[in-house]
DNA sequence: ATTCTTGCAAAGCCTTTGCAACTGC
DNA sequence: GCAGTTGCAAAGGCTTTGCAAGAAT
């Protein structure tokens, strides 16, 4: 969406068959996982299972809803993919080649704006130290209304005071 | 858990009775919903539903589970509880008459930990500013290990040693 | 008396799983 | 050919809901 990409030696499908490749019971790359990691990785983007789904089903892919959540387990233990919980619902993003960063979500129209913010990382790495806290990871999501929906409502705020 | 309660002039029960009457089409005030109040602020914690329906019937207090998924949501809507995603998992804390915070959340124990840190308030604050976004919440939560997991991971090791 | 709430069981979501057919390796 | 994967449909969690009986105002 926002944020550059790093370079990475090898492409999502590469990375995800070194993964199958080396368990130690070995998995298999199949022509769904193929098309599969293929969709999601062409456009960066934030999706749940379900517009998923959708969009396969729109792009004529037939893969059926048990693979793609049989595939998506396998892809988020891959570091392909990254799972957000945002409220209720489970999103995922590209993890792999790109880089780490929380989001702003907009609540009137459901945009995701990525952020990175050293001042935020660090604050977080402070606290978890004050409290001897081992951190391993976090969560950090902000809602609000982001800056067009904010015009957007001024304005209309603005015409109904005519 | 930790930090300090607010002072609040009303009691739970006074404050959800108000919600509840103020309600467009008044709602009624019933046992189960005084029992379930009283209970829940009783002592400050956090709990999932499975974990409170199940304290409730050690604590002999028979409210169906139905009741307690449709209470639980007017004291959200009330401004009595707070809902929290944890990874997959819905928790349930106090609002009324307690500070916001945010939480660290141990993955060995599964204690919850709460803090309040103006820094990152303030880094969010800005954060936000910077984005022209307007921020009406945040979800913030902290994983890894908590110091005394630490300490017992760390001992661990050393007689792993010997 | 009226209207909301309860408890039960059924239904709804989303996700996982058993199994026979299929397919990488 | 063997072992892992797919697709289907059934089963699982968790949560919501329709309805008749019961309770609050």
């Amino acid at each position: 969406m926002s944020l550059p990409s790093l370079s990475v030696s090898q492409t999502p499908e590469e990375k995800f068959r070194e993964y199958l490749a080396s368990r130690s019971k070995p998995q298999r790359f199949t022509d769904q996982q193929r098309d599969l990691v293929k969709y999601i990785f062409e456009k960066h983007d934030h999706f749940d299972t379900e517009q998923l789904l959708e969009l396969l089903r729109k792009a004529n892919l037939r893969i059926s809803r048990a693979t793609v959540y049989r595939t998506l387990l396998k892809l988020v233990d891959a570091g392909l993919l990254r799972r957000i919980e945002v409220g209720e619902r489970t999103f995922y993003e590209h993890d792999y080649g790109y880089p780490q960063h929380d989001h702003l979500f907009c609540e009137s129209c459901n945009k995701m704006i990525e952020f990175q913010n050293p001042a935020i990382e660090a604050a977080l790495a402070d606290l978890a130290a004050e409290h001897q806290f081992q951190m391993t990871g976090h969560t950090l999501l902000i809602r609000g209304l982001c800056a067009s929906c904010n015009r957007a409502r001024n304005s209309k705020r603005r015409l109904d005071l005519i």
